[in-house]
DNA sequence: ACCTGAACACCGTTCAAGT
DNA sequence: ACCTGAACACCGTTCAAGT
């Protein structure tokens, strides 16, 4: 009876793990990030050391949230990567992805800056990246975008977007869609247009990616 | 005498002001925006309390810097108003604030989100909208931006971009100049393109912002 | 094994006492 | 008038004691 009395354990550790992710999903939600340790812990109805047991800082647990987040994003792009109109897939995955940031603000504010240092996320981000990129790769092919910017110039627009209606949820979510046409207009081919400067970013530039450390201007 | 006496009282405190910011600033930038109030003050070389008499809250000390830094963009947007290419003009400031952005990332982290509620930045941000309506107004009677879009549009596009950078600072600068060319390529005027969706967003729709609350996604 | 909550460390903010 | 630093409140994190 060893292994089903660990069982038992498991599964009470386990539905103590799923409550803490509930509790913390909703009340980052309704009140944002700031919400305390205590009170999550308190909704879940568990000890705050329970809560330390599952993740280790608090930090953790926003990141186990983004990364569920972040599946079901992968997911829904690679059901678009079977559409036969490979343009229009990618154009509706970026609008899916907006309108996913603008129903849960409070955790894609988590997603920026020092979190991409978070191991679980940066694998997360690595499995979006790769289905994006098949379904930049197939849109251009469709002639649908143009041929000159590669997953990582999309996903940096999607995340401008994303970040920007945070901050203007006033106007949001007529200037969303606007926004977002802008995108469309950006990446559509013309004809003559002066090709991006710079280099391609490609995957692999963001796999070094680590702590980003803050700066100064040059005096 | 009892002028004279003020005067140089107030130039005590003012000169505790003055070093309060410069320390602050440099402090930000150097370590990011978490470094201790008690440690600034050590910098500045005063007390904790004469920190909270200047700025009572931490937020509002930030908040003093980042309106010293819109304040100078919106001095360069002033000068672009003279150019003889206002299409230029535009897209050089637009390369200016990105480059700002770059440079004082850390600052420009909390002009997001709920910090849109301080008074003294909304103001400045105000001055801002009111230089890049010119601006694009400007640029769209030379020819050199599509009609359908507003300042805030342009603000918009502006900002994503800008906190975008932040986070993928890895292949910054090289992504930020690639962004700045997609902007410019969404902003171009295109004969026969689908006009953008929605209602174009002023200046007014920013004015009743208010704190952001935090928002759940529907059930 | 897993859980709990008292205790700790840290940091923003206040305020009584100085000059 | 302005400054100071001890004291307070709050919150993330730890850990000895329970079951």
């Amino acid at each position: 009876m060893e292994e089903g009395s660990t069982r038992t354990r498991r599964a009470d550790a386990e539905r103590n793990r799923r409550r803490l992710l509930d509790a913390a999903t909703e009340m980052f939600c309704e009140r944002g990030l700031d919400v305390g340790v205590a009170e999550i812990a308190q909704r879940a109805g568990v000890g705050r050391g329970t809560l330390f047991r599952n993740f280790p800082t608090k930090e953790q647990l926003i990141a186990a949230i983004v990364v569920d987040r972040m599946s079901e994003s992968v997911a829904r792009g690679r059901a678009a990567l079977e559409s036969s109109d490979p343009g229009e897939a990618l154009f509706w995955l970026l609008d899916q992805a907006v309108g996913l940031a603008l129903s849960d603000r409070a955790l894609f504010a988590a997603i920026g800056d020092e979190y991409l240092a978070n191991e679980e996320i940066r694998t997360a981000h690595a499995e979006l990246l790769e289905m994006l990129e098949e379904l930049v790769r197939r849109a251009q092919a469709a002639g649908a975008v143009r041929d000159d910017v590669s997953a990582v110039d999309v996903l940096m627009m999607l995340k401008g977007v994303s970040e920007v209606i945070k901050s203007f949820q006033h106007v949001a979510p007529d200037a969303a869609m606007r926004q977002l046409d802008l995108v469309r207009a950006a990446l559509t081919p013309r004809p003559g247009a002066p090709p991006l400067r710079g280099r391609r970013p490609t995957v692999d530039d963001l796999a070094e990616a680590g702590p980003v450390s803050p700066n100064c201007r040059p005096a």
